[in-house]
DNA sequence: ACTAAAAACCACTAAAAACCACTTTTCTCC
DNA sequence: GGAGAAAAGTGGTTTTTAGTGGTTTTTAGT
């Protein structure tokens, strides 16, 4: 499970060295290797062990796509999602498609979000964090949860 | 249970010395393990014995995350929750992310709340008594309460 | 004055960042 | 189409910074 969260930075290259902690717990998942590939609701990306992204894969290839908003998602995890593998020094190349699409430059945070990791350009996390409160209805989970 | 507020300091690396009551009580409740991660509302931290972590965590984990305001909840909530472990002389290193997101220096307050405590900058923590009364409907259970 | 806790300080280690050299691919221009 | 130049990718080393563990000094409480 992936909690906590990292601030990571990319070379000029475009590799990004993952923490020695999360590489260690990706070596033991997965022997380091994993997908990466776009958030369909927010401009970040979504890092996930190799079985993970399987088991993800099935069920997004089965979405009914003669519905707009499912083939949306089909297009740009699918479209997005690439296998890359951790070097000697712990280092993924990411994609220049991916870089863009998540207005990555230098400074980026990862972030775990349990069965995966998402990754943020760093200005674009900040100003996620201080956006307003989403408008819309309150599940009843929600509105009765207590930290 | 937490009560009682503490000043405490951070030093230079962002450790953070637990007042030796406190540490006690973290020392029966969960053997120094503990889980530190974000206030959803209020630029503090929430700090947690292991188990009582667990059981949010599960709860966290069970929100309908199509929802906007319940995916905002995981993802702070998750995304910055970090178990630690007290060293030998009672501190606790905070992440980089978690200093940055509760705006933390050297001077902070810790705040018992019952099951947890929250950690918060001093300048925060003072603007936040001064401020004014929050907005909004007050539900029946706070207008019935007698102190 | 004594004790305990907190704060400051110091030395060491590990990880991350920066840097550099080399290879491969891609593009451009002849 | 091929040569050369530029860009992109790869692998590794060095330097710097952050993390760790511990000790000493100061402060505060009894």
């Amino acid at each position: 499970m992936f909690t906590g969260s990292n601030n990571v930075t990319m070379d000029t290259k475009g590799r990004l060295a993952i923490p020695a902690k999360i590489r260690d717990a990706l070596a033991d998942s997965c022997g380091g290797r994993i997908v990466i590939t776009a958030h369909t609701e927010d401009r970040c990306l979504l890092v996930y062990p190799e079985q993970e992204w399987a088991e993800l894969q099935e069920k997004i290839a089965a979405l009914p796509n003669m519905n707009a908003k499912a083939r949306r998602i089909q297009r740009l995890v699918l479209g997005y999602a690439t296998p890359l593998e951790l070097d000697s020094n712990g280092r993924v190349l990411l994609p220049q498609t991916l870089r863009d699409y998540a207005q990555l430059e230098k400074k980026l945070i990862l972030v775990g979000q349990n069965n995966k990791l998402e990754l943020w350009s760093e200005a674009l996390w900040n100003s996620w964090v201080d956006e307003d409160e989403p408008e819309g209805d309150i599940p009843d989970a929600v509105s009765a949860l207590s930290l």
